[in-house]
DNA sequence: TATGAATGAGGTTTCATTCAT
DNA sequence: AATGAATGAAACCTCATTCAT
């Protein structure tokens, strides 16, 4: 592996560091309205610095997208869950799971749809995501159901979506856990009804 | 009625479009990255003038919304539709109307998503906007359904903001009939499974 | 002609104002090390105002290069020079006022020899200036000399960039009158010969 | 002498790279606009070093002025030009000299220009640079001229600054070998009017 | 009502310079 | 000797807002 010395560990620590900040304030603020003296201040140093690892505050907001990536996080939620049990268990397992990762994500999910509104490359980022995030659910049901490909694609979709939705404008606010497991388990009866 | 003359009549003329031509920028470029100039441009006017009708360009985001109330255009969707034809030609019928009404609304939704992530008093708007929109499907299915109140709420929720997503990601992109009214086509087939 | 109200004027004015400032500050210190701070604390107002006027620094260079066009001033110079006196005393004539004019725009002529180095631009308008300075020399002189039109091109513009060069190393520093006299008449028996 | 360790060797190498590179630097983009980072990334080194061999990036500047002077590149125009040829030959070759010693010192000339209109120091220098310069053709033909002293510094003077100004806004540019000879060779005849 | 000149605060970005390693 | 992380001042530029006309 590389050799760092101690001061060229620092600054990749700063780097990373400053990588967070900016990721909290966009996702607090937007991108539009945070500024660099903000993410320099959460950071811990000066915005001009900012400017020695980015290029500017754009590849900043990539660099974020870069490294916290919510792929993985979705397929762990998958993976997870073990596949010989009932579907009953199964679904509300991950569906648990999902709502559990997208909590652990609010500041990056909530910038994404910030801003997936205006900028395309971060709204073809998010649809790859959610393309992405379907597939787990989807493998984890295709011999399970009497539903075609098709249909089951867009089941997914539908019920995934929602659930986003539900977290975006409901279960982060609250954060209730009663609340969210009588979701999740009403939609889970329903959904297993489309399952067939 | 007061009656206006000429001038107050062009003036009140005026402060639409300048109402009307914000919400176009502030969809396409979100809140932050629009200014006051590129408003009055559209408008055909120059920025000052705002500050003769609103008192900041916040309150004039605030005449937007005021303004372009999404409740009227989605209770519509169900007013247009018969209660007594069979339910799968009801929902194909009602979803149908409630895509067209969004894609009619397209610029003041994108702002809503955009804005709504952080300032909360949109997002409250947002939220009972949602919740009011729920409520004419709810009316047109409760006494159609073996589903409980709650189930159904739910149930409608579900569907319903799981087409706001499929509309913000996909439909408004490539408004592509036959593919939308497939999206719809086996939609409703699973909706109706739920409500048995 | 046009109407402008007070304010517009007022506005013109200032304008011009920044122009007159941008090639004071420009000259004395390059472009490069002018700040748009200098140059509107020398007209009297603030930098946001330059860009309400130019695009850019830059663009405000070229609205100085516009307005303070040197060709008028070389073209004066030989326009008041009467064609039927003997050659020497035009010469003399000719090459004093050139001087004079020279120094009626020392800070543009410096301006455009420090930025000609670097921008290219600037140096394609220095030499299409100065192919354009030599023109009313040349139509003095080609019916007064043996030489042929090749010949007395060359030599026009030596000596004609030579007076430049003194007066941009020394005529500007010294403003001495009798050494410039002196210097213009040496200079005039020499050219003489050339002529034939 | 002192012997400098290998350690000290290569620390000088750097430096006088350094020199070279601010050089190239200065003189394409002009000291304001060039950066210790350009002129380190020039040199093969970082920016930070610079502050090691130089209090500033000025006193880098004026490092560059003593290492390459000119004086010794003009003088050996005139070395190389052997007395006893006629005066047409023995100025061709100078006047051939002189402008290949001007492009061999492109970089050094159009940085002095440039910096000689706002840097007093150096515009001092330039002209000493041009007095120093004027000398060895002044050696070369006060024997053998009818002009008495003054008028033979003036018409040395006045053919070589042109000489350097069709350096400066031409031949640098073309670098074509016919079209200077040809601008040499009737500037030599014309020269030798003068020198009667 | 409407214009657009003017302000001033503040944003992004650049950069000479310092300094720990 | 050499690196490059870090600082902080200042540059260019933007923009909401005010206000005289």
């Amino acid at each position: 592996m590389e050799k760092l010395n101690l001061r060229q560990q620092k600054g990749l620590e700063t780097k990373n560091r400053l990588i967070d900040s900016a990721l909290k304030v966009f996702s607090a603020k937007g991108f539009d309205a945070s500024t660099t003296k903000d993410i320099a201040k959460e950071a811990g140093t000066t915005d001009g610095l900012i400017y020695h690892y980015f290029k500017s505050k754009e590849e900043l907001l990539w660099a974020v997208v870069d490294k916290h990536s919510l792929i993985p996080s979705l397929r762990d939620a998958a993976d997870q869950t073990d596949p010989d049990v009932p579907l009953e268990s199964l679904l509300t397992k991950y569906f648990g799971q999902l709502l559990h990762r997208l909590n652990e994500k609010t500041d990056l999910i909530v910038m994404f749809f910030g801003e997936a509104q205006r900028k395309p490359q971060i709204r073809e980022y998010l649809v790859s995501l959610i393309e992405e995030g379907l597939k787990p659910l989807y493998f984890l049901l295709k011999d399970r159901t009497a539903l075609n490909e098709e249909e089951l694609r867009l089941a997914v979709r539908n019920i995934q979506t929602a659930m986003v939705m539900y977290f975006l404008l409901y279960d982060r606010f609250t954060r209730n856990e009663e609340t969210r497991e009588s979701y999740i388990h009403t939609t889970v009866q329903q959904f297993l009804k489309i399952l067939g």
